[in-house]
DNA sequence: ACGCGTGCCTGTTGGC
DNA sequence: TGCCAACAGGCACGCG
């Protein structure tokens, strides 16, 4: 599941790939990843040049440039098991493939990217800058929790009642973190995922801050976590998971104390924590 | 207005 | 052995 560092890891791994390449065409083998505006602005897709890869919360975003100098965006949504993936131009499709897009390079050299997506939860996103406003998921993205200082991140939480993990995960408040990572940084915060935020001491919102960018820049250091079906963008596994604390490790003893991890659902999603580190 | 529960999806896993 | 419920979870949506 791409959070954050995945993305982040994709988008680097993209850049430099793709960066000054045309997209010649584009196949869409699974019209549910596009929506109307999207899908009307396909032509202008194809022919335009990639100026960019990068990333908005866990949004990888493609910079284009339209063959009469517009700028476009395609925005990829990965959600749980989407994969953007840079192939040899003989690459051909697999029946979890959603979008192809054939690239050629200034010296005509081709290949080929494809949006993979076995759940079919992930879509892509056409938009030209200027309609940015118009996408509401887009609109109402908090802050970058990597570029806000700890006092702006415990801001983030201001007049909140419910469970700090539910507001961890909530994109409106703050981005990029899913349900890896706020089981990770509530650990190593100490602060239990059902504590209530009104209950949590500003101290501590402002520990969490610094734990979660310890977590999430030693994630981008190690590519991600590869759980199951997130993979780099030359189709590589990361190697976070190995040093993940918590996530996945229920019933198994703390790496702290004594206890044993426990399960629960929490906002929804599986959670574990340490019963004695965290409160 | 906010918090919570449900549905969307499909492949994998574990129990009987 | 084979079947099937449970599970994975980001986010849109509806409800109270």
């Amino acid at each position: 599941m791409p959070e954050l560092p995945e993305v982040e890891t994709i988008a680097r791994g993209l850049n430099p790939e793709l960066s000054g390449k045309r997209i010649a065409s584009v196949q869409v083998l699974d019209p549910k990843v596009l929506d109307a505006p999207s899908l009307a602005l396909l032509p202008l897709v194809e022919n335009a040049s990639i100026v960019k890869v990068s990333r908005r919360a866990k949004i990888l975003l493609l910079q284009l440039q339209t063959a009469d100098n517009q700028e476009l965006l395609a925005g990829f949504h990965l959600k749980m098991t989407g994969r953007v993936l840079t192939l040899p131009a003989e690459t051909e499709a697999n029946k979890h493939s959603r979008l192809l897009f054939d690239i050629e390079g200034a010296n005509g050299a081709k290949s080929r990217l494809l949006f993979d997506d076995m759940r079919r939860f992930g879509y892509c996103k056409f938009i030209k800058p200027q309609d940015l406003h118009t996408w509401s998921f887009w609109a109402k993205l908090g802050p970058e929790p990597l570029e806000i200082n700890a006092a702006q991140f415990a801001n983030c939480f201001a007049g909140k009642r419910g469970k700090i993990k539910a507001a961890l995960l909530d994109q409106a408040l703050v981005v990029g973190v899913g349900n890896i990572y706020a089981d990770e940084s509530l650990f190593k915060a100490g602060i239990r995922p059902d504590a209530l935020v009104p209950n949590i001491k500003h101290a501590d919102l402002l520990r969490l801050h610094t734990v979660l960018v310890e977590v999430l820049e030693e994630s981008i250091q190690a590519c991600g976590s590869s759980i199951k079906d997130y993979r780099t963008a030359g189709g590589e596994a990361g190697a976070f998971q190995n040093k993940l604390q918590v996530y996945g490790r229920a019933g198994q003893k703390c790496p702290s104390c004594d206890c044993l991890l426990e399960s629960s659902k929490v906002a929804g999603r599986s959670t574990v924590f340490c019963p004695k580190c965290q409160k």
